[in-house]
DNA sequence: GTAGCCACTTTCCTATAGGTACCTACTATA
DNA sequence: TATAGTAGGTACCTATAGGAAAGTGGCTAC
């Protein structure tokens, strides 16, 4: 039996939602490989399995695979695939996938304000030993 | 030498940045524990170390450190430590942590729409062999 | 005197995500 | 004949995040 990567279950699996509402939907979305993938699906449009694969770079076309079927799984991309010679395939976002457009454009600008304050306080942590 | 808990490097290490550019902060804000950490902070404000273990559960008392170094250095919460005995410190969110919060919203939101669409879009995935 | 508290720290161990590399079937092209 | 292109599948292996459990130090309360 083949490994059963449609029912993978994400990182977030021991249950820190007790604590915290939005757990679940960080599993969904956040997890490794998805937001570059949601990324470059949404700003490039239609794509094929090659075309993600080449440029998002780096990432293997087995890991390639199971979070496109984690996606397609959890409706937010649609998968069309052509029965021709050789194979087509192509991946796009769903409606559903299109719904964390406002979400991830809020997060681009919090990273704009701010990710630089990150790295200042991460600089400062890092040059101050007194304190520790 | 003791592992270096506060130069640990996230889970996303492998640089997906090059197709995306929400990456840096979803591996700042959205790695794993981190919501829960910064969600129980928020809403129930200043709090000792055995008060977030309560509190988050499940959560061992090693990875809880690590992850509050870690939210310390990125500068989105304040560490203070009262050199008494027993010790005591206490940890609340900085005003860069708090600066997060109607990004959480806006999260929250999108899951109290959205979830049960993700659910049915597993259950229709699961339930129709036919397509594959 | 010993048990408990707090905030960790350390050691050991395991689960698993993810990487490497090779494989499929089919056709067109050189 | 051999190679390339397509969308993955599969086996093997490793790195490491994270869990379990015990320890630490200094004081207090019983």
């Amino acid at each position: 039996m083949a490994p059963d990567t449609t029912t993978w279950t994400p990182a977030g699996a021991a249950e820190p939602e007790l604590a915290c509402p939005i757990s679940p939907v960080v599993d969904i979305v956040f997890s490794r490989w998805t937001t570059p993938i949601l990324w470059t699906l949404h700003t490039h449009g239609r794509q094929r399995f090659v075309e993600l694969e080449r440029r998002i770079a780096k990432i293997t076309p087995k890991v390639l695979t199971q979070r496109l079927r984690q996606l397609e799984r959890d409706g937010l991309i649609v998968r069309t695939y052509h029965p021709e010679v050789p194979p087509r395939v192509e991946y796009e976002i769903s409606e559903l996938g299109r719904s964390l457009a406002p979400l991830f454009a809020h997060l681009a600008e919090w990273a704009a304000e701010n990710l630089d304050r990150v790295e200042q306080a991460r600089h400062d942590y890092d040059t101050e030993p007194a304190a520790r």
